[in-house]
RNA sequence: GCGGGCGUGGCGAAACUGGUAGACGCACGGCACUCAAAAUGCCGCUCCCAAAAGGAAUGUCGGUUCGAUUCCGACCGCCCGCACCA
């Protein structure tokens, strides 16, 4: 027979015994949320705006519960956000075009539309079964014609303002499979679906160029104060700005062949030209002119440059690869009257940076050494160390890179470095070559021009056409979008656009002659270098309209990977900045806060055999070793490693809303681990997220039965307890707005909890006590109240379905953060710890307005404090109001 | 090789601007409730000596300071980015 006893009835009340059904209350919110249109955003709305913005997902099938982590995250600050009065826009949309579809259109012989809008569907239903607070009326794909046509005409506008040009530039070229390979699809020189070499071909290709910007784009990282430190440095050491100088060498012996009008010198770019006496050769990158040139006379050489394209672009490779070099035969003179140099082909000099030619000076540089040391050139030191002796001072193995003063260098001897950089600049820039000056100042960047042809079918088709006459023309206003035909096949080598029998043969808008049309497409960082710009515009509207865009943008906190630190976001704000140039936007800066979140990962799993296993296929034995489900075949666990479909280490949302709700989803989510941080799943994890969920509700229940199911009217005076829960809960609130703010989920999570104990405590000392006053039963709805709208960004539907149980006003999704009172955050006595020589020995509560001196005297009272003086004066008192006292004995 | 970051209990972590180290959670142990289990609640949970009082401890060693997880130096370990950047 059940026989409760009465420590249970304290704790227990049968209202709290009813477990919160997510499974049943989660999709009854969603729809009321839908119904309400509570989440479309209105540009009219006169409240302050507030845009909120996590990357886009690329639609590859499905989401997995790693997915997820991100938008969560975005979610609560857009839910936060909203509650503090602004008006917020939470968008999303799809980075539609891709590789991905045009492989799975050859593996499945679908078309690459059918697969991702087939995908778009799957992955939407999945995202709104995460409970998100989107505005989903402003969804966007970016295969769409309606976006990618807005895009053309951006590309044309670029063209026009000569932000866009064309160019020779090379290629991956896979000989098997005709066609042009990404990096990612180059394997050690070999083409990932053919196996063949992998071939550099030079093909025309269109470029935006960024390089024009290098200089902006690096300021503005100064001005984007809401960015993580670490990304501003990885975008600064891309663009990669080095101050030095152009250095024209004149050739000493010049090739008897050499065709007329050659030139006559060599240009090289150095940010050392202070070390210029200490110079033992010049070095030509294999892709410079005058080597390929002299290569066509010299069949060794040939070989050699054609064996360094072989080479590796890993990092792990080059680092491997030894430096290597072939003697040309041709020599220089040295512009300040040094003897003549040696002219290298070299395997580590590169043709995208600088001029493609270096001078080597061994002492100073790494690389210049162990050039030298191979090929048996002369190593001069000519900086020399502070304190080294000149005459003793040797260069063996190691290059020497620091500061000192310059020797061995005639009239720079004696000077520092930057003194005799300027003076070799100086000097240079006087000397002339021909009609021009041996030497000038240049700034160098790193940064290249960005290539953004594509030999695919699934891109944006790049709206230009070219006339036998009339060279490449860009297809008339009235013409665009240039859509993409629906009618090609993928059974066939190379891009269906080229084959195609009759899309590309167009006449010429300018001449009316038989021309064709540009069968390249846009790289796909073009359509996300402008997507946050195209959801300010209303749903049905043009895609980039100025003014909806001046009202949205900058984006106010955008979410996303690590990974793409660099190029999404630099190419972003390449776009914007030229948009501004051209007159389409206002703002210079795209994103003004940016967020990067760590990844969630999970523990992996193996059968006997080597097999990856899915998480559910696993179970623990009765004694607790993982074993097969079905089989009990022995499981060998894995380090957790980022979710992946080809390990199988991933948890289908699905399956998380089934059992514990998307809300314990979401809250373990945002728990215990920083948010830039990688963060485990875990199925404790989980657990221990429906416990308090369930916990909260619980709660909720108890006020409930204890002080009514309708707040009672705030009465005039508080009793102890009361007092002591309304400060709990103000402080909660307050504390928590800074916490989200800042997006520290995970501490305000721990904040939650903490609050809840309190909470918790009281409920209990209530119930013990019998009847509830008013002040009390009030601080109880109050607590209830401010807890559930504090967790609302969090947990939406549990607090959906508690604000009812509560009586509350609307949806708590459209309630205001709760409003803490200045008087119950502000302590009027305050407990400071007694330190005596550093140790923490005592403590002591002393009115919040105590003077030092009071304090002083209280503390020199305490039985600790005189037991350790034991009778001596103090050395030294430390009193930090409001913090800590040190007593120095 | 270059650049950046991080080391705190069994685990995830917290600690504001130099001021009580380990909040909060997980795991674990004990207890209560139950025929039993689940659920829930209470207690404990860095180490040493323990009855208490103490002492040690934030990767290691040193420095600055009344006071250091926090600042500085060296070392050890781990992680991330990179395009040999002249």
């Amino acid at each position: 027979m059940f026989r409760p006893n009465s420590d249970w009835l304290l704790r227990r009340h049968p209202m709290s015994t009813e477990r919160y059904n997510a499974r049943e209350a989660e999709p009854r919110w969603q729809k009321v949320w839908d119904e309400r249109g509570i989440f479309r955003t209105r540009n009219d709305d006169p409240r302050p705006k507030y845009y909120v913005l996590e990357m886009f997902p690329y639609p590859s099938g499905r989401i997995h519960i790693g997915h997820g982590r991100n938008y969560v995250m975005g979610d609560v600050v857009a839910r936060f956000k909203r509650m503090k009065g602004f008006n917020v826009l939470h968008p999303m949309g799809w980075d539609a075009f891709g590789l991905p579809a045009e492989n799975a259109a050859i593996e499945r012989n679908t078309h690459p539309g059918v697969w991702t809008y087939e995908n778009i569907a799957t992955m939407r239903e999945q995202l709104k079964l995460l409970g998100l607070s989107l505005d989903w009326s402003r969804e966007i794909a970016t295969c769409d014609p309606d976006y990618y046509g807005e895009q053309q005409r951006i590309f044309l506008e670029f063209l026009k303002n000569g932000f866009v040009y064309r160019k020779e530039s090379e290629v991956n070229w896979d000989p098997v499979d005709n066609t042009v390979l990404a990096n990612e699809q180059v394997i050690d020189g070999r083409g990932w679906r053919s196996g063949a070499l992998v071939e550099r071909r030079k093909l025309n290709q269109w470029f935006f160029r960024i390089t024009a910007l290098a200089q902006e784009l690096l300021d503005g990282l100064d001005t984007l104060e809401r960015w993580p430190d670490k990304v501003r440095l990885m975008q600064r050491n891309w663009i990669g700005r080095s101050e030095g100088l152009h250095v024209r060498f004149a050739l000493a012996n010049p090739p008897a062949d050499a065709p007329a009008g050659s030139p006559a010198d060599i240009k090289v770019y150095t940010t050392r030209p202070d070390t210029l006496f200490g110079a033992s050769f010049l070095a030509l990158s294999p892709g410079h002119p005058m080597a390929e040139q002299l290569a066509g006379g010299n069949p060794a050489l040939a070989a050699f440059v054609e064996e360094c394209r072989r080479g590796g672009t890993s990092t792990a490779e080059i680092e491997t690869q030894e430096k290597m070099g072939f003697d040309t035969g041709l020599t220089v003179r040295h512009p300040l009257g040094g003897p003549d140099l040696p002219v290298y082909v070299a395997n580590f000099v590169l043709m995208e940076y600088g001029t493609g030619a270096i001078f080597g000076c061994p002492a100073h540089d790494q690389r210049d050494l162990d050039f030298a040391r191979k090929y048996g050139l002369t190593v001069t030191p000519v900086v020399l160390p502070p304190g080294a002796d000149p005459a003793s001072f040797a260069v063996a193995d190691v290059a020497y890179d620091g500061e000192g003063t310059l020797y061995h260098s005639h009239f720079l001897d004696g000077l520092t470095i930057p003194e005799a950089k300027e003076a070799v600049a100086a000097r240079l820039e006087d000397q002339r070559l021909g009609n021009e000056p041996v030497g000038e100042r240049a700034v160098n960047f790193r940064l290249r021009d960005w290539g953004i042809s594509r030999q695919r079918y699934w891109g944006c088709p790049i709206p230009v056409i070219h006339c036998a006459a009339c060279g490449p023309v860009p297809v008339p206003e009235d013409q665009l979008p240039v859509r993409l035909p629906d009618d090609v096949t993928f059974d066939a080598p190379g891009n269906p656009l080229d084959r195609h029998p009759s899309w590309k043969h167009v006449a010429c808008p300018q001449c009316g002659q038989p021309a064709t049309r540009e069968t390249d497409t846009m790289d796909t960082f073009v359509d996300s270098s402008w997507y946050f710009a195209r959801f300010a515009s209303e749903p049905g509207t043009r895609p980039l309209q100025k003014a909806a865009a001046d009202h949205w943008l900058p984006v106010d906190q955008y979410i996303g990977g690590i990974e793409h630190a660099i190029l999404h976001l630099l190419y972003s704000r390449f776009f914007t900045r030229t948009l501004k140039k051209i007159g389409r936007v206002s703002v210079e800066e795209p994103f003004a806060g940016l967020f990067t979140q760590g990844m969630i990962v999970h523990e992996t799993y193996k059968d006997a055999a080597g097999k990856w296993l899915f998480p559910e296929e696993v179970e623990r034995d009765a004694e607790g070793r993982p074993v097969k489900v079905g089989t009990g075949e022995p499981v060998t666990i894995g380090a957790p490693e980022k979710m992946s479909k080809s390990k199988k280490n991933v948890v289908p949302p699905e399956i998380v809303a089934d059992t514990y709700g998307v809300d314990c989803a979401r809250w373990f989510m945002l728990s215990d681990t920083p948010p830039e941080r990688d963060s485990e799943w875990t199925s404790a994890g989980i657990e221990g997220a429906w416990r308090f969920v369930q916990r909260i509700w619980r709660l909720v229940g108890d006020v409930v039965a204890l002080a009514g199911p309708a707040a009672p009217a705030e009465p005039g005076t508080f009793g102890e307890d009361a007092l002591a829960l309304r400060r709990a809960s103000h402080k909660l609130a307050a504390q928590m707005a800074d916490d989200i703010e800042r997006l520290r989920f995970n501490v305000a999570v721990a904040r939650v909890h903490a609050f809840a104990n309190v909470f918790g405590d009281a409920v209990v000392a209530a119930r013990r006590g019998g009847t509830v006053g008013d002040d009390l039963a009030f601080a109880l709805h109050e607590a209830a109240r401010f807890l559930v709208r504090a967790v609302a960004p969090s947990v939406p539907h549990l607090a959906e379905e508690c604000w009812t149980v509560l009586g509350g006003d609307g949806l708590v999704a459209e309630a205001e953060w709760p409003a803490s009172e200045p008087s119950l955050l502000a302590e009027d006595t305050v407990t400071l710890p007694i330190q005596i020589n550093g140790k923490r020995r005592a403590d002591i509560t002393v009115p919040k307005a105590a003077s030092p001196a009071e304090v002083e005297s209280a503390v020199l009272a305490l039985d600790a404090v005189v037991k350790a003086l034991d009778g001596r004066p103090p050395k030294r008192i430390i009193v930090v109001p409001q913090r800590i006292v040190n007593v120095v004995a």
